[in-house]
DNA sequence: TACAATGATTGTTT
DNA sequence: AAACAATCATTGTA
């Protein structure tokens, strides 16, 4: 590739190296003809090189500086500048182009958007923020993990950080020392400061060919601090037993049917300090474990429905004593929306034995009590034994092929008055 | 330490 | 898009 440029250098360099120092006849044109005498003379230029290590430095300043005088040096360093630009440039130019790297770009993008490279505070905090939001754990209970995430991540920026700034001192430090051997250089040697430039950015792309290395050992490290620290199922903790409660009176007061609705699930968790999806989540297991193993949950069906059934009682007691409002906790219109239905609510109850309820056309407030009141009624009438409540509860919630009757969801027929109101009233105390 | 319980994820189905 | 089913990985307990 840049072998004629190169054997050039040597050659002018060896010839204009020599130009002090040659027989006369070389150095007045006269002796060319003569074959021996070309031989001999190039016996004499061979005997100088060999003995160009033997010169002391002075005489090798002394050689330069006449070369350097000499009247003809500045036209012919002109030519050979011009030369090798021509050459060079022309089999250089074509890759010349340097496209960004989309590698690069995609490390660059990535440590961006991680908070290892940019401004340091903002970045820290959104990388942080966006991990909250991608493990979708509560931000409450698990700053203290994010605190530790943060912690490391500073550690890795730092090292990243330093690293960067080690290579780029060292590239700088390289550069300055090509540019000033090139430039020392360039008087003695055909070099053009475009060339030098030309070194420079490979130079630079050498280095920042490093530099991707460093970004993409950190992004890796980044990568595996995330899976260690943000995998919410390696970090998941249990939900509080308040919350625990909340979602199963939620789950045995609803158990025909336990799809809450959007309203139902953002009331819920808010109420259990957890995410709307955490709140699915528990209801996706909750109704699967449930349908696979409904012995195994009848004890703690019979629990939160004797529990539910007491605040149910409660309320129909107070409501046909003195027909009062409501208590504090539920709203009014929900409190006396119970209260109204509760003649229904016993027709349901009794048409429960037939084949003809359907929950789908019941309000959800009346189809939560009539949840309720089967267990009222397996407890009370002393049906403890798992397979009489199971006779209970499955027939009518659960159909043939192991599902939830194919009803709409409480949102889609009866969301205007089952929402958050009915939560709160089915969930209360 | 083994095992059950449990929250989350993933792939499939409806 | 939501639900289901299988599975993973952690947590809690005997």
């Amino acid at each position: 590739m840049d072998e004629q440029p190169r054997l050039m250098h040597s050659h002018t360099g060896v010839g204009m190296a020599g130009h002090p120092g040659l027989p006369q006849h070389m150095q007045d044109g006269t002796g060319g003809s003569d074959g021996d005498g070309r031989k001999q003379d190039i016996g004499d230029i061979l005997q100088q090189i060999m003995t160009i290590t033997d010169q002391s430095l002075d005489e090798a300043q002394a050689r330069k500086h006449a070369l350097n005088c000499h009247r003809m040096k500045p036209a012919l360093f002109n030519v050979l500048c011009e030369i090798k630009e021509k050459t060079v440039l022309s089999i250089r130019g074509a890759q010349e182009e340097e496209p960004p790297d989309p590698q690069l770009m995609r490390l660059d993008n990535m440590l961006l958007a991680e908070g290892v490279s940019g401004p340091e505070k903002g970045g820290g905090s959104a990388a942080a923020a966006a991990a909250a939001a991608a493990s979708g754990g509560a931000g409450a209970d698990n700053s203290a993990e994010h605190s530790d995430y943060r912690a490391k991540l500073s550690q890795i920026r730092q090292i990243y950080h330093t690293e960067l700034e080690k290579y780029e001192q060292a590239c700088n430090e390289f550069t300055t020392h090509v540019m000033n051997l090139l430039r020392e250089q360039s008087r003695t040697r055909p070099i053009s400061p475009k060339e030098i430039e030309r070194m420079v950015s490979i130079i630079h792309r050498k280095f920042s060919s490093i530099q991707m290395q460093l970004k993409q050992s950190t992004c890796e490290a980044v990568m595996i601090l995330r899976s260690r620290f943000l995998d919410a199922r390696r970090k998941r903790r249990n939900f509080n037993k308040q919350a625990t409660e909340i979602l199963n009176e939620y789950f045995y007061s609803h158990l025909s049917n336990p799809y809450p609705s959007e309203e139902a699930k953002e009331e819920l968790a808010k109420k259990c300090a957890i995410t709307v999806a955490q709140v699915s989540n528990w209801f996706g297991n909750k109704r699967i474990r449930y349908k696979k193993n409904i012995g195994k949950f009848q004890e703690e069906a019979n629990m939160y429905a004797a529990r539910t059934a007491v605040n149910a009682a409660n309320a129909s007691s107070h409501g046909s004593q003195a027909n009062s409002p409501s208590t504090p906790n539920s709203a009014g219109s929900a409190g006396s929306f119970n209260m109204s239905n509760s003649g229904d609510l016993f027709m349901s109850v009794q048409s429960l034995n037939g084949d003809s309820y359907q929950g789908a056309q019941v309000g959800a407030n009346v189809q939560s009590q009539v949840d309720t009141l089967r267990h009222v009624i397996s407890q009370t009438g002393g049906y403890s034994e798992g397979l009489t409540a199971n006779q209970m509860y499955s027939p009518q919630g659960i159909n043939a092929n192991g599902g939830w009757p194919d009803a709409p969801t409480p949102s889609s027929v009866t969301s205007p008055t089952e929402g958050p109101g009915s939560v709160h009233s089915d969930t209360s105390n």
